[in-house]
DNA sequence: TTGTAGGCGTTATCAC
DNA sequence: GTGATAACGCCTACAA
C-alpha cells in the first residue's frame, strides 16, 4: 500500500494523465494550481497520483519553468561556527515559500569564491545569498545581473538585484572598548583578525576610536594579528606576554580567538576576570558556557540570516530592498570587571603562579 | 572581453555548435570527451565557448543523462557544531568526483526526516548520505531502491546500494567510565541524552558496563536524563546536586552537555577537576578551549566524512562497500584527576557552598 | 474547462 | 569522426 519506492521516481506526468484518463496538461495544471479543473478529473488525477506515488521531475519542471526554487547560499565555511547561525536562519526562513538553500563554501579563497558563485549562477539557482565573501563590488554588481544577489556583512552601493546588509562592526568594537575603559582598564590589547578581512579592520578602527575618546594612547605594542582562529588566538596571547606584559585587558575580534587567548590566560595561570578581562565578538552559541561566560559583542546572526533569506525572495518578486543594518549590543557577562577590583598585591605568590 | 555576466546563461550548447559550424553532438563530445573530434573542429569549439562564456546548463544535463552529479546530505541539524566537521569531510571529499552535496536539515523529525529525503530523491541526487537518522531500516532499504544509501552512526543489515557505519559508542562509554574508575572515583554521575537516540542509549550501555566491570553497583539517582544540549546539560547537573551530592565525578554523553554541566559547577564554585571531575563525549573543535581542556571521547568525525564521501561514490559505481567501525579514542585532558587528590575534608564549608 | 503541440538544453543512439 | 533524430519529463501558449 503505502510502498514509497516502488520505482515512483520512474513514475511520469504522463503516466498519471493515462491512468486518470485526462491529458497531461490537466495534471500539471492540477499540479501547479494554474488553472480550474472538474472535480471529477481533480479526483481521478489525485488517485492516479496516490496510487502510483507519483512525484513531480524537479529537473524537468525547472527545465520547463526556467525557475529551480533554489538559492544558492556562498559561504566561507559551512561548517564554521560563526556561520552555522546564519544558516539555520536562512534554512527556516527559506521553507515556508518553498526555496531549498544551496549551501556551498569557498574556504576563504576569493578564487574559489568566484568559481562556486559560478556553479550556483550554471545551477539556474533562482538567487543567491552571499556571507562575507570578497568578490569586488564591480563583479557582483555584474553577476546580479543573471541572479538576485544578497551580501551579507558588507556594505555596497545600492543596485537593483542587489542587496546588501552591512555589520555596523566598529560601533560594536567602540562598545565593548569602552566597556573595558569604563571599568578602568588602559593597557588593553587587541588581538586582530586577517588584515585584508572587512570586519578585522573595521573592528580595529572601533577599538582605535574609543581609545581616542578617551584620551588614551594608542599603544602598537598592544596590539597583535591573528587569523580568526582559536590556535590563533592563544598564540597571539603568548605574545602579548612578551610584548606588553603590562596589559590588564584583552579585546578579541572574534570569540574563536577569545577561546584561544582564555587557554593561554589559564596557562599562565592568569585569573578571568579577576587578573586579566577578556572580551570577545561575535557571541558565538557557545560563548555564554565558557567558564566563566564570555563578555562579548553580539550579532543577532539568526536574525541576520532570516533577513537576508527574506530580502531575496523580495528581489525574486522583482521588488527593491533595503535593510537597515542590525544593531550589535554588548553582552556584558563574567570575564570582564573593573580593574582595581582585586589589585595583585591582594594575591598570595600562590595564587600568581596559579 | 573577460565580462563574466553578458547574457551567458541564455547561450546555449545548440549557439556554440552554430558559432563553430559543427553539429550539437560535436560541441557535446567535446564537453563530455565522449569521443574523439578533429583538433580543427576542437579548437573552432573551444573558440567559441570562450567567446560566449558558455556554461553547460546543469539541469538539462542532467534530464537528459539521468545523472545529477549530486550528493543529498541529509543531517539533523546543519548548523549543530556537532555535524560540522562531517560535513567537512563529506564536501572535501566530494569535491573530486566531481559531486555537489546537497545538505538538508530533519531538525530531529523523523517525519521531516522522510519529507526531506523524499525531497532529495525528488531532485535524482545520485546518492545520499545519512547522519544518524530514525528512518525505520525497512524504508531505508526501499530507499536504497531508488538511490544508493550510505548511513553514519548506525548498524544495519548489510545490503547492496545500502552501507552503514556504525560507531562503537559502547566502547567509547566504557572507556571514559573505565577511566574514571580507574582515577578512584565511584560515585560518576552520568547524564544521559535522549532516550529515544541511539548514541545517547548505546553510551549509556557502556557506562553501565564499565560499572559493572568494576563491581560498582549501578545507582539510580546518579543518572539524569537531559538533551544533548548545553542548557539540558546545566539544568542535568542541578538536579544531580540534589538526588546524589555525594558524586565526585561526571560523565555526560555528549561535549554541548559536558559545557552546561562545567558551567552549573562554576555557579556552584565547585572546581573542575580538583573537586569534581568532568569528562565528555564527541570532542567538539572548542572542547580542547574550555577551561580547562575537556577530557572526552574523540570521534573522528571529519575522517568519518570523508568515508562516507567515498562510500556512495563506490555505491554508485556498483561497488559492494563494507565500512570498518572507526575507532574511538578516549583523549585525557584536564577535567579528570585522581579522586583523592584533594579530598573534601580539605575543603572550607566556604567553598563546599560555592 | 480541456487537449494538442512545441519547447526547455542536453545526451545518446543511430546511421553515414 | 560526424551529424540527424529521438528521448529526458514537464510547462505553457494556443486552440477547441
Amino acid at each position: 500500500m503505502s510502498d514509497p519506492t516502488s520505482r515512483s521516481s520512474n513514475v511520469t506526468l504522463e503516466e498519471i494523465a493515462r491512468a486518470a484518463g485526462v491529458s497531461p496538461s490537466t495534471v500539471s495544471r492540477i499540479l501547479n494550481g494554474t488553472a480550474r479543473v472538474s472535480d471529477a478529473k481533480q479526483q481521478a488525477v489525485e488517485k492516479a497520483i496516490a496510487e502510483f506515488h507519483y512525484q513531480p521531475n524537479v529537473l524537468a519542471r525547472s527545465l520547463a519553468s526556467g525557475r529551480t526554487n533554489t538559492i544558492g547560499v556562498l559561504t566561507q565555511a559551512i561548517a564554521s561556527p560563526f556561520y552555522g547561525e546564519w544558516l539555520r536562519g536562512i534554512e527556516d526562513t527559506l521553507l515556508d515559500p518553498g526555496l531549498t538553500p544551496l549551501f556551498v563554501s569557498s574556504h576563504w579563497s576569493p578564487a574559489e569564491e568566484a568559481a562556486r558563485l559560478e556553479q550556483l549562477l550554471a545551477r539556474r539557482v533562482d538567487g543567491v545569498i552571499i556571507l562575507h565573501g570578497q568578490i569586488s563590488e564591480e563583479l557582483l554588481v555584474r553577476y546580479s545581473a543573471r541572479a538576485p544577489l544578497v551580501v551579507l556583512g558588507r556594505s555596497l552601493e545600492p543596485h537593483p538585484s542587489l542587496a546588501c546588509l552591512p555589520i555596523d562592526n566598529e560601533t560594536g568594537a567602540r562598545d565593548a572598548t569602552a566597556h573595558l575603559i569604563g571599568l578602568g582598564h588602559r593597557d588593553i590589547a587587541f588581538v586582530a583578525g586577517p588584515p585584508d578581512h572587512g570586519d578585522s579592520t573595521e573592528r580595529f578602527v572601533g577599538y582605535q576610536a574609543a581609545l581616542a575618546a578617551a584620551g588614551i594612547a594608542f599603544d602598537e605594542s598592544l596590539v597583535v594579528e591573528a587569523d580568526f582562529t582559536e590556535a590563533g588566538g592563544f598564540r597571539a596571547m603568548e605574545r602579548l606576554f612578551e610584548t606588553a606584559p603590562q596589559l590588564t585587558a584583552v579585546f578579541c575580534s572574534n570569540d574563536q580567538m577569545a577561546y584561544g587567548a582564555r587557554l593561554a590566560l589559564y596557562r599562565r595561570g592568569l585569573r578571568v576576570p579577576e587578573d586579566i578581562s577578556l572580551v570577545g565578538f561575535d557571541d558565538l552559541p557557545t560563548s555564554i558556557y565558557m567558564t566563566p561566560p564570555l563578555t562579548t559583542v553580539r550579532q543577532p546572526t539568526y536574525e541576520i540570516g532570516c533577513l537576508a533569506a527574506r530580502a531575496v525572495v523580495q528581489l525574486i518578486r522583482g521588488e527593491t530592498v533595503t535593510m537597515d543594518p542590525v544593531p550589535l549590543t554588548l553582552e556584558i557577562r563574567e570575564t570582564t570587571q573593573r580593574r582595581n577590583a582585586v589589585d595583585t598585591l591582594d594575591r598570595t605568590p600562590d595564587e600568581i603562579a596559579g
